[in-house]
DNA sequence: ATCGATGTGGAAAACGTTATCGACAACGAT
DNA sequence: ATCGTTGTCGATAACGTTTTCCACATCGAT
């Protein structure tokens, strides 16, 4: 018997498409055109090579398959950091992903995030047009990005950029709140606002006075204060709220970071919540479910988000125009403990 | 002036190493040398090509890297969806990973999850070897992988396995929660137990019996029922034992899932928890902290989980001869509202 | 002057695929 | 008999790197 069909595996232990080839007694170019299905294969061929490719066990290499189409069907995900924001955009980008017949992979920062400012050009450049076909950008604020190819950004806050982007409503949302407020009767409403140089912010707060217009309430600009998104700058700001001569009966943060805060320094001043103090957040993070009472917030659709960041990535990829490429998804309300009906 | 030099763009976008070579008006050769900081390049010319690199922008490609070299210097992380415990163990594989050199990607089966079983062969063999160096295997109940390289196995459930595993100690965490019932002066504790198929559950029941042992209380087997790790079942096997004519005045269930169940079964029969009986559970799922009342449980170390699995693996792809390729991580207690004291 | 060192650069093969194109046989039609 | 046609298959050139090896020049020493 010849010893000519050893199959002599690769240093890297992969079988080749050479050595099914070799072994199926054909040419790799026959080889090739089995496994895509191209024309011009007897199909006495086409079975026996397939018999040999499943008994070898071969597998294509993506690697060199990748480098010889331009295409890789697969779709890449930044993330800074897997904090809870980007690992729910995470899951409703796999599940749109199904049956999509591209593959997700994720790609954290974590490696080499030795400077913050411009990991995301380095790490997409990177991967672009070599390992995948598209990415989606979940980060905390987008600086700009010279992009090599499809990109779509998922961006909680900065809202207009020049790349397509998926946000979510923050006007709607802030609206949203101190329209549950005013419903609960509340007349003085203090806010505690965010970073100012975000635009997020600056819609959150917009929708405080959307709302309060609607309804005919005056603002009272002294119920304002800056809380810049940081625990510690908002705990100061709720003291300067509730130790004000006439204080609100209830406070909208920019933040559940914020809104958290404010619970904390209730409770220092002994201020019952929700008795005489109701307490509104926005972001819904996990603790804020957690919390003493539980906070009632504002929740982005953030599985959402990432649903119709590769939906919408799929489609600039399959080369497709898109009208609007700056999708601004709804928030909801969730009502708990920390709010309720004024005067109580 | 000539327009010789005017960089021509591939189909692609992307600057490749030709045009750098052209641009800077010498060889690939050369400029991979510089690149790769290889010997036999005068400064003077090391200085030029980078010039014109950073230039022009060039970024090797990785695909083409890899498709040369064998190592990729990525290691993935397989899971079968982004479930809770996944993510958190992918959080901890993000920990380890910082500056270890590697890369982290996380794959989904999500993209043609067509049949379940084998989906891990099929997926690792995908990338193993062309896309990764190594791989974790994040999964609910290992089958048998024919590997093709280093790969690590995170695995709440079947503990030994013929592939390097890390996984959560079944068996202490199971007497943790008895021992904390114990302590609390139960005598009558029942147990609902899992998937007799895993070795968890039964590591988990043993756990249950090893405190008793200790403790010297005698095990009346009546008080084990079967609960499959399932709801439904779960809320039967409650049924008959809060029915009983001698009911438990505690109750360990081998899962929070039947833990819940139990919960709401109590609540349907209008028996107090913690007043007339305490339940405790296994995983500290994110629903646990929020049920009514909050759940005693026993938390697995998933973040550590993934930390030390990565960790594992770049042992094993450093070539490095582990002694022992199956860890075990400690569990601990998290004692919430749904136990109290006996006859409290 | 000639010979080896030494320093510098490029040509070419290889990694594992896929696409193009031509070779060759078989065969029915003229 | 000759000529397209059709069906099957294989050689070969890419894709963008890295590495090995060879060529050439310069220079100091005999």
């Amino acid at each position: 018997m010849s010893e000519e069909h050893q199959v002599t595996t690769t240093h890297n232990g992969r079988v080749t498409m050479q050595q099914v080839a070799a072994e199926a007694g054909v040419s790799v170019s026959t080889v090739s055109k089995v496994i895509n299905g191209r024309y011009g294969v007897a199909s006495e061929t086409s079975e026996h090579v397939n018999a040999v490719i499943s008994r070898l066990g071969y597998e294509a290499s993506l690697v060199a398959r990748s480098l010889r189409n331009t295409r890789t069907n697969v779709i890449g995900l930044l993330v800074m950091d897997f904090e809870p924001f980007s690992t729910e955009v995470l899951k409703g980008a796999a599940d749109a992903i199904r049956g999509s017949g591209f593959e997700l992979v994720a790609y954290s920062a974590g490696g080499g995030v030795d400077d913050h400012i411009g990991w995301e050009s380095r790490a997409l450049s990177r991967v672009m047009g070599t390992l995948v076909d598209g990415a989606v950008l979940v980060t905390p604020t987008v600086t700009d990005v010279r992009h090599t190819g499809p990109v779509v950004a998922v961006d909680p806050h900065t809202g207009r950029s020049s790349l397509p982007t998926v946000t979510s409503d923050n006007l709607q949302g802030g609206r949203l709140a101190v329209d549950h407020l005013l419903g609960l009767g509340h007349r003085r409403i203090g806010m505690i606002t965010g970073r100012p140089d975000l635009s997020s912010a600056e819609l959150r707060e917009q929708g405080y006075r959307d709302a309060h217009a609607a309804a005919g309430v005056p603002v009272d600009e002294s119920l304002l204060v800056l809380g810049g998104y940081d625990p510690e700058q908002a705990r100061e700001a709720s003291r300067t709220l509730l130790t004000m001569a006439e204080p609100p009966s209830a406070i909208f943060a920019a933040n559940d970071i914020s809104a958290l805060a404010t619970l904390e320094v209730a409770a220092e001043l002994g201020i019952d919540v929700p008795g005489r103090l109701s307490v509104v957040g926005f972001d819904n993070i996990p603790e804020s479910a957690l919390a003493d009472p539980p906070l009632t917030t504002v929740q982005q659709p953030m599985r959402q988000l990432g649903h119709d960041a590769v939906a919408m990535l799929i489609a600039l990829i399959s080369g497709a125009e898109i009208e609007d490429t700056h999708l601004t998804l709804e928030t909801t309300m969730v009502a708990r403990g920390s709010s309720a009906a004024v005067g109580r």
